[in-house]
DNA sequence: GATTGGCACTCGATGATCCCGAGTGCCAGA
DNA sequence: TCTGGCACTCGGGATCATCGAGTGCCAATC
């Protein structure tokens, strides 16, 4: 049924569609790609692909477009992923190069993958439940007002302030700080919070109250899901360059890009590292993303992966293009904090 | 020259504009506000407006639109500021309520300000510069590898790695730690830049070129003009209703907005706190802005400003439910950042 | 059997034309 | 100073004809 050629067919078609956007006929495909046959045969081609739902004509007597699933159809038989240009790779390193902070190295990321891809890119911060506890800082603000300051391994910190009934002294302070980093440090997050949920017996009667306060806030930040996840999106801008067109499938895309939440459950499927993960139309997890498709990856130092980085645009974009940038970023990034 | 009615009339043409978004004759105008004149009246007091540059018909024949001298006297014209309603303010307070972070702060803030006028919101970070030194932690994270913990008043953190030549003592780092403390904690960042680069002396021979390493790390990050000024930005889903018509306009200013650089000098500029500043089409320093109003305003804990906040959007926008919105997001941030 | 050239047909896009009506300026009269 | 009336303008929408890229199908050919 799949023919060879007719496979060829659907690689050209999708190309041209993606490059030109406009429905793509038999002859100006001839034309632009040299298959070695006739117009009259590719329309043949066309009709079959047509038949197995891999391409469709918008209106009739227009040329074909092609369809989610034909699209899925192309990014599958891509043979691997495309390799970026030196230049690209030393635009990558030089750009995330001079970041200072995992702020800076997440921002970095967002803007450069959203100039590579020309699309929206949106970042993962490492999550917290997959990291492990680098340090835990307590600051006496005032007598009845500590801060809680926690570090992770990948460079994320958390705060909170915590109002205590009664003052603490300072060396309860001191000493409930150096307990918690015993207990806390380099254990993943989860472990940490159960670790450290036994100190507070540990301490004279009438601290215990106060600090199984103050362990109470600690471990709830960390199973607040909200905290736990946070994302960067940047390149909107260059969604406008659908402007027309897309009107209506360009609003609630943006607006679902300002929904963090639901970013989240999209990049949370997409987590394996060295993997690249593409949803097309209608396989994205979400209504109202139905003309968008999603390429996204995992990232993190070694083989583990922390959190997830993707490039969201519309069904017709660049996917083998889409797909080395992020795969690139993505390592990079991976690199990064693996040396911090 | 510009009589009370003139006045009215124009107030009323800048109204009906910003609803409607269409040029607006003179017999629609006397129909929908009951101006006790007729539409030949309203005639010649818009001949007379147009000669002073106040409005202008985009074609002859058709109604007419303010300029941005017409939206400019409206706006000056306008006295105080409109309240909120009730409902508003209590959709604020919610809203804000459950921060757990400055980022949180922030960001919430962003999205509410966005939610709330239907435009494209910034919120800068209180800027460095401007703030005071919390605490100052120094991790060890390898026995050559320090983390620079750096919390401001207003619960900024800042965190930079620094590779040391040679390993610090674990007591060394300890009174480091207190004695960088003890120089910087309550002091501006300026002036505990300046106290802290005296610190390396103090310590025994071997260690000082090390720690002034490290010092210069932390003077270097305070002076950072980059890390100093940050801003978080919302709404831009919102630029999509102005879609065909604002389509040259509306993709310099998302890419301007993606610009953080260009933003903070708009937001500089208005640091006032209880004035809110309106910056109307041409009067945006910046040129590409120029179908753009910006209203913004400063906030901070008490009457210091500690950096700005700001909604942008065609100049066609409802100021005095923008300048509300902004006053009051502003006032309520302060609030919380003076309780925290 | 696959491929090709030819042909009639479809239908969206483009351009020309016309018409309408909201809006204007101006002027004479109240 | 305001108002009613009137002639004029001109952009937007509707209508219609044309054009051409593209299709499906069929008979002829390799």
């Amino acid at each position: 049924m799949l023919d060879d050629r007719k496979l060829e067919v659907l690689c050209a078609i999708v190309e041209d569609y993606v490059r030109t956007h406009e429905p793509v006929g038999s002859k100006t495909l001839v034309e632009r790609h040299h298959l070695g046959v006739s117009s009259a045969t590719v329309r043949n081609d066309m009709a079959a692909l047509e038949e197995d739902g891999l391409i469709a004509q918008p209106h009739t007597s227009a040329g074909r477009i092609p369809t989610d699933k034909g699209y899925r159809l192309f990014v599958d038989n891509l043979t691997g992923i495309k390799p970026l240009t030196r230049a690209e790779k030393r635009a990558i390193a030089t750009f995330l190069q001079g970041a200072v902070d995992l702020d800076d190295v997440i921002h970095r990321s967002v803007r450069l993958l959203a100039q590579l891809t020309q699309q929206v890119a949106i970042v993962q911060y490492p999550t917290l439940s997959r990291s492990t506890v680098r340090h835990v800082e307590v600051v006496a603000l005032t007598p009845t007002r500590l801060l809680l300051v926690l570090i992770t391994s990948a460079g994320r910190v958390e705060q909170r302030v915590v109002e205590l009934p009664t003052p603490l002294d300072d060396d309860v302070i001191s000493d409930l700080r150096a307990r918690l980093n015993v207990a806390a440090v380099g254990q993943r997050l989860v472990d940490a919070a159960h670790r450290v949920s036994a100190l507070p017996e540990t301490f004279r009667p009438p601290d215990v109250a106060v600090i199984a306060q103050l362990v109470a806030v600690f471990t709830e930040a960390v199973a607040d899901e909200r905290t736990d996840e946070k994302v960067a999106i940047g390149g909107t801008a260059n969604l406008m360059r659908f402007g027309d067109e897309f009107d209506r499938s360009i609003k609630p895309l943006l607006e679902a890009l300002e929904e963090h939440v639901v970013l989240l459950k999209l990049l949370g499927e997409a987590t394996s590292p060295s993997t690249v993960t593409v949803r097309i139309g209608h396989e994205v997890p979400h209504e109202q993303l139905g003309a968008a498709s999603i390429v996204a990856t995992g990232y993190g130092p070694g083989d583990r992966t922390l959190a997830s980085l993707a490039v969201v645009g519309p069904t017709r974009m660049d996917y083998p293009g889409s797909m080395a940038a992020v795969y690139a970023v993505a390592r990079y990034v991976s690199q990064i904090l693996a040396d911090a």
